[in-house]
RNA sequence: GCGAAAGUGGCGGAAUUGGUAGACGCGCUGGAUUUAGGAUCCAGUGGGGCAACCCGUGGGGGUUCGAGUCCCCCCUUUCGCACCA
């Protein structure tokens, strides 16, 4: 080997290495019993037009790691796709009268190139397009499924609806405390509308079951709270015209300081409780309510309002008859949307209660503490203790008091324990025209008829005028809904609106198990090959939306028997944001937007690819340093440079030292990226990189090169880039003389002894302080090194004459000194 | 208000999980080479001090021979939830 003369040229060596990979088809995935599989997966982008550089950052550093588990022997499967319906592309339509899938298709197309350009191990035969009608067949498919399994159903409902988008939203998709929609935010308003959801609550027990994977502890605090599982009782009252008035409470024990009752404004007994002489000021009311957003009734600071309804019910515990009210605090959509009201151990009800001038009745006090006067309270008295003022409950301790009050309703048959969930269904209907249609079709005399198997996919329309509207487009076109009843000789009209995308996104791993599949969504002998997804990978901001969803949906498929196993991602990994060079989030209307074509052009992909994992921590994210590539571009050019070649000027041969060294800083650099590969610590990797090319540099210049040594580091070097720049990697692997590609090499093992070190520096400190530091052999025993430490000059001053009260050894890397 | 995470040089970040704080890179300062540099190479770079040394991981306590790392209190930032009965 000479010294390389040429420049690096990523452009030539980039496009001739893809080309090779794509002849060989080197990233085809198939099922080979022989080797353990590794399902890589990355969320699937929405076709937006041009691959951001956070689609990089996203789905670069894991196919690193994918890449790296193939060279460790395991079978890698890592596909990739379109989430490619949704509103954008009807929005896009609008804006310049073409279709939406015209739009879609052709974004689908150019940021298939973008894609390519990263050099990642795609399987581009597994492709799945979430609009592809032999796709959507099978989404349409699964509906049915849900439907067959009573976890789907239609109801009217008050819905979240977004007036821009001109559809409806699932709770998830209403964000922050302003309930914005999360596609444009615009505050979302509330609809009546009769709608599809799906029975996600069904499984919120199951779904808080997080002992099965390896997700952050982040994105499941997310769903927990997301879930909100609260326990405690539900208690009927019973009311004047006897009624059942049920309540939820997480405080049954406080049943006997029930002093009204508060039921929500939309609650179906509003109109039968209201007396004659309440009528005007009710109606007034809950027609206010009901004009008011969300966002104006769930604010926790506003002041408490409602209206008497005249009516009253009777406390099942002591027979009290006490009065109800309507206050929009309440909320309909929350337990049974009443609530019976404890001012004296409730902040609100407190509220409330002195607002309207209604009685306070303390029923909890601290052990051997006299509660205060009812009138001298300022604030709600929340404490803890046992029960008082409570008829033949009086007394029980508080830890006790929950489990009592619950067995005491019980018995009265008046209530039970329950539990409540702050979860929702899942709304999926959109009154949208880019979206899986709804296999359902409404008869006169039939009903509600689901579309036969053999007749999908019900395919969109193209005539279509996509202008929203608030109903669907596809109820405005003159003969697509019309159709015949599958059940009987009667015309029937097909259900107009379309699915929430969510719902194409929830299964698209299923699908690219075998994205030609016509008997079923999947095959059936890919899928017990190759799943559960081993490595997830995506951003946080899906954690209660598409990653509850999804564990939802393989829920409810494995119900219905369609999957196996309880979870559909065995580990879960998330990547920060990128942010803009000025620390603010990207975005065209701040020109702050890096776009990865421009840094590829410029760089090439293998230093795009090698900043990406270097730059930040993959899992915290950082704002852009356009600087910073340059040093990772320099690294690559220095690696090109120096591998295998070496130096110009250097000596014919080195001393045993230097190529001991080399040896071990090449072992110890396996040693630490191998770790941080798996712990996906990719700025490490490359840092490890780098550092040992700074040690490779020195040892060329000692004259290493032409030792089996340097050979070793140069063929360990390129072994471990492989993963982090496969062009480069491929290129001065051939070039060393290989003929098969670096990629399906093994990952190297660690020499051990080579990595280990022969001498260390002992750290000696006097009380804790770093005094000395003494080279000494790495095997020196306590004994040794405790001795040399005492007859060190720096110690000596600092004991300044004082006798040792203590020495710490700790083997072969520190000594300290208590004196 | 509740919950979670994070605070380390001018900047991004290391620290093998209780043992040399600041690896690696950016930036900066000198120098070499060059007609030129947003090129390349060499040296330096936490703060203070001529030095011996002293100080230093958001702040304050504590445990320990020893704390960026463990415990308690506080502050700041980011994110999520928020009248959830």
């Amino acid at each position: 080997m000479t010294k390389r003369d040429g420049e690096y040229a990523p452009a030539a060596i980039e496009s001739k290495w893809q080309e090779r990979w794509n002849e060989a088809d080197l990233f085809r995935a198939e099922i080979d019993h022989d080797k353990p599989k590794h399902y890589a997966l990355t969320m699937l982008p929405y076709p937006s037009g041009d691959l951001h550089i956070g689609h990089w950052y996203a789905m670069v550093p894991p196919d690193a790691r994918a890449r790296w588990m193939s060279m460790r022997g395991y079978n890698v499967m890592y596909p990739m796709g379109f989430d490619s319906f949704g509103l954008p592309a009807e929005n896009a339509a609008i804006k310049n009268n073409t279709h939406p899938g015209k739009w879609t298709y052709a974004n689908i197309e150019r940021m298939r190139g973008q894609l390519r350009s990263m050099g990642n191990m795609f399987d581009w035969k597994r492709e799945a397009v979430s609009s592809d009608p032999e796709y959507y067949r099978w989404t349409q498919w699964l509906f049915l499924k849900l439907v067959e399994n009573d976890l789907a159903y239609r109801k009217r409902a008050p819905v979240d609806f977004c007036p821009k988008c001109n559809t409806t939203l699932a709770r998830e998709q209403c964000i922050g405390d302003d309930r914005l929609c999360e596609r444009c935010s615009t505050p979302v308003v509330k609809r009546d509308l009769t709608q599809w959801f799906f029975k996600t609550t069904h499984y919120a027990d199951e779904l808080l079951d997080f002992g099965k994977f390896d997700w952050p502890q982040r994105v499941l605090t997310l769903q927990d709270h997301w879930i909100g599982r609260s326990k405690g009782a539900e208690v009927t009252f019973t009311t004047e015209a006897g009624d059942d008035l049920t309540v939820f409470t997480t405080r049954p024990d406080t049943l006997w300081g029930a002093t009204f009752m508060v039921i929500a404004p939309e609650h179906p007994l509003v109109e039968k409780l209201t007396s004659d002489e309440q009528r005007d000021a009710v109606e007034a009311y809950v027609a206010e309510a009901t004009r008011a957003t969300d966002i104006q009734r769930e604010a926790a600071d506003r002041e408490k309002t409602g209206v008497f309804t005249g009516g009253h019910a009777i406390n099942p515990v002591n027979g009290e008859k006490i009065p109800i009210w309507i206050a929009d605090y309440v909320l309909m959509t929350y337990g049974t949307g009443a609530i019976m009201a404890v001012p004296a151990h409730d902040t609100r009800d407190f509220e409330f209660a002195r607002k309207f001038d209604i009685p306070i009745r303390i029923v909890i006090a601290p052990e051997g503490e006299e509660p205060p006067a009812v009138e001298d309270l300022t604030e709600a008295y929340v404490v803890k203790g046992p029960m008082v003022d409570s008829g033949e409950l009086t007394g029980t301790p508080a830890d006790q008091a929950l489990p009592k009050a619950i067995a005491y309703i019980e018995e009265k048959g008046s209530g039970k324990g329950a539990i409540s969930y702050r979860l929702r269904d899942w709304l999926i209907s959109r009154q949208r025209y880019w979206g899986c249609p709804i296999p359902i079709v409404y008869c006169d005399s039939c009903g509600i008829v689901p579309v036969p198997e053999d007749q999908l996919p019900i395919t969109l329309p193209d005539d279509i005028e996509w202008k929203p509207t608030g109903e669907s487009p596809l109820k405005l076109h003159e003969t697509w809904k019309k159709t015949d009843c599958p059940t009987c000789p009667m015309e029937a009209e097909r259900e107009t609106d379309t699915m929430d995308t969510f719902m194409c996104s929830s299964w698209y791993h299923l699908r690219y198990l075998s994205p030609e599949h016509d008997q079923g969504p999947f095959d059936q002998e890919e899928y017990d090959y190759w799943m559960p997804v081993d490595s997830y990978t995506g951003g946080i901001e899906h954690a209660t939306m598409h990653l509850i969803y999804t564990r939802f949906f393989h829920k409810a498929l494995r119900d219905a028997g369609v999957v196996k196993g309880d979870e559909p991602m065995s580990q879960l990994r998330n990547q920060g944001m990128i942010l803009g060079e000025d620390s603010e989030k990207m975005s065209k209307s701040q020109g702050n937007v890096i776009a990865p074509d421009d840094l590829v052009q410029r760089y090439g992909s293998d230093t795009v690819r090698s900043f990406l994992m270097f730059f930040a921590r993959w899992d915290m994210g950082a704002p852009w340093n356009s600087k910073g590539i340059d040093g990772t571009a320099r690294w690559l050019k220095r690696v090109y440079s120096l591998i295998p070649g070496g130096v110009d000027d250097a000596p014919e041969q080195a001393d045993a030292a230097v190529l001991r060294q080399l040896r071990r800083k090449t072992h110890q650099a396996l040693q630490r990226v191998t770790r941080n590969f798996e712990q996906y610590q990719f700025n490490t990797v490359v840092s490890s990189l780098m550092e040992l090319l700074n040690h490779m540099t020195d040892a060329a210049r000692a004259g290493a090169v032409g030792s089996s040594e340097w050979d070793e580091s140069c063929r360990l070097y390129v072994l471990m880039l492989a993963p982090v720049a496969p062009h480069l990697a491929d290129e001065l692997w051939h070039e060393m003389g290989n003929e098969d590609f670096v990629h399906r090499q093994s990952w190297p093992e660690v020499d051990a002894e080579a990595a280990a070190e022969d001498e260390v520096t002992l750290v000696v400190q006097v009380n804790g302080k770093v005094r000395d530091k003494i080279q000494v052999p790495a095997d020196v025993t306590k004994e040794k090194a405790e001795e040399l430490a005492l007859a060190s000059d720096a110690v000596k001053k600092h004991l300044d004459g004082r006798d040792p009260r203590k020495v710490i050894v700790v083997p072969g890397k520190l000594v300290n000194v208590v004196g």
